[in-house]
DNA sequence: GCAAAAGTGTTCCGGATACACCCATGC
DNA sequence: GCATGGGTGTATCCGGAACACTTTTGC
């Protein structure tokens, strides 16, 4: 068998990109420039070129849209998609990763110029029977499903959490992470200390702040640690 | 843009289809009966067809494989490797699937005859160096490598272990389980505690068996749950 | 002083562990 | 009886949940 007798996709990737702002949960997204789905808002991605790895693609797009680089953040695949008729245009298969940063201002809002957005996934994802369910391009809104459950859970075994942190964060803050992407409170007394028993997971600096009121936090780093040991679980 | 503008890979399927016999942890194989990698052993897969979804290809796959339904057995995306030069013929993007059967005859020995053979993992993940590992086509043995992983956290929150067992088993078959998936023994009596007193996991059919000796054992069927409430931990 | 947030102490409880012990079969 | 594996009882330990309380700042 040659490949040219080999039937053949095109093959896109697109990102969830997470950050936490404003108290909630937000995911970046595009306004489509063309067809098909012109007008929609999408994940943002693209098609990826021959010789080109997934994740090397996966970071190209990242850069093309916010100016980041994928060493900057954490991007994990999350999975693909492939159903007949998902892209009118064709058959598209697509891969999809998942991307976590803090809440940073986007480079490219003054040189690219790529409308993008962040938008919340509460609001997004709210039941689709409200009066104006926004509608996402594709099956981006299976995907983006996907990726929040993906995220929510990892959560619990890994220390991605502190990806949505600046550098330099406090517990409290961390903790806030843990609030609003699962939405429910955790009690700040036992959150502190089992953060700060967790070996590897923060790295202290010494300084100290107070930019969330009260008494001064202690400032710390991410540490070198991957996984919770142990777990920080949901009570739901 | 229209579709035929853009580059196109191939796509293709592999499985990764795992079971229990022998107490050891094996993967189905196939030697390759054509280049690239003629002779050399590979997970079972084969290419994508347009119009055809990607779990419906890794059902088609499967029973081309094995003659198993997708349907009886558990299935799951892995995940996609499409890193340039991985397969010598060109662009192949390919999406690996784990599945789990339990200790079957396959039914086309005697029919496709397709020459597919359990072979351990154990044996076939060991040190590299030893004098004769055995190499596996493509990307294979990485994909191999994240599928065994992917099982073994999974036995932690799911129920999956039972994808492993006939249809009605024993408690300590299903500890068998756990035990020739982790490679660590679990301690029968708070086994045999801990998974019947976890809601939904087991249904009892109120018949006994003496089969594995010993006094007779109560035989359970797989119950509603998917997910496990405690989790099963390794301790490692 | 007062409010607010950080952080500690303490109690309680459920699940995990270790292991002694009993049960029901085949031989 | 004896061996074998199934299953129960029980004491202990550890981590999580709840919450009272102290600390340190801004105002």
């Amino acid at each position: 068998m040659t490949s040219r007798e080999l039937p053949k996709a095109a093959v896109a990737v697109d990102l969830a990109i997470f950050t936490v702002r404003d108290e909630r949960l937000h995911v970046l997204l595009v306004e489509r420039g063309k067809e098909p789905f012109l007008g929609a808002l999408a994940l943002p991605g693209g098609f990826v070129e021959p010789g080109e790895d997934l994740r090397s693609a996966a970071a190209r797009e990242l850069k093309e849209e916010t100016g980041l680089d994928a060493d900057e953040l954490y991007i994990e695949q999350l999975g693909s998609y492939g159903a007949p008729g998902r892209d009118p245009r064709g058959w598209v298969v697509t891969v999809a990763y998942v991307a976590l940063m803090p809440n940073l201002p986007l480079p490219t809002t003054g040189g690219d110029a790529i409308d993008a957005r962040w938008v919340s996934v509460d609001a997004l994802l709210a039941d689709p029977s409200s009066p104006t369910p926004t509608e996402l391009a594709f099956d981006h809104r299976q995907i983006l499903v996907d990726a929040v459950e993906r995220v929510r859970s990892k959560l619990e075994y890994t220390t991605l959490a502190t990806a949505f942190c600046p550098r330099e964060f406090t517990v409290a803050e961390l903790r806030r992470v843990y609030e609003i992407v699962w939405g429910q409170p955790m009690d700040p007394p036992n959150f502190h200390r089992k953060v700060t028993g967790i070996p590897g997971l923060l790295t202290p600096t010494g300084a100290t702040t107070t930019r969330d009121g009260g008494r001064p936090a202690q400032l710390y780093r991410q540490g070198p640690a991957n996984h919770l040991h142990p777990a920080i679980l949901r009570t739901s």
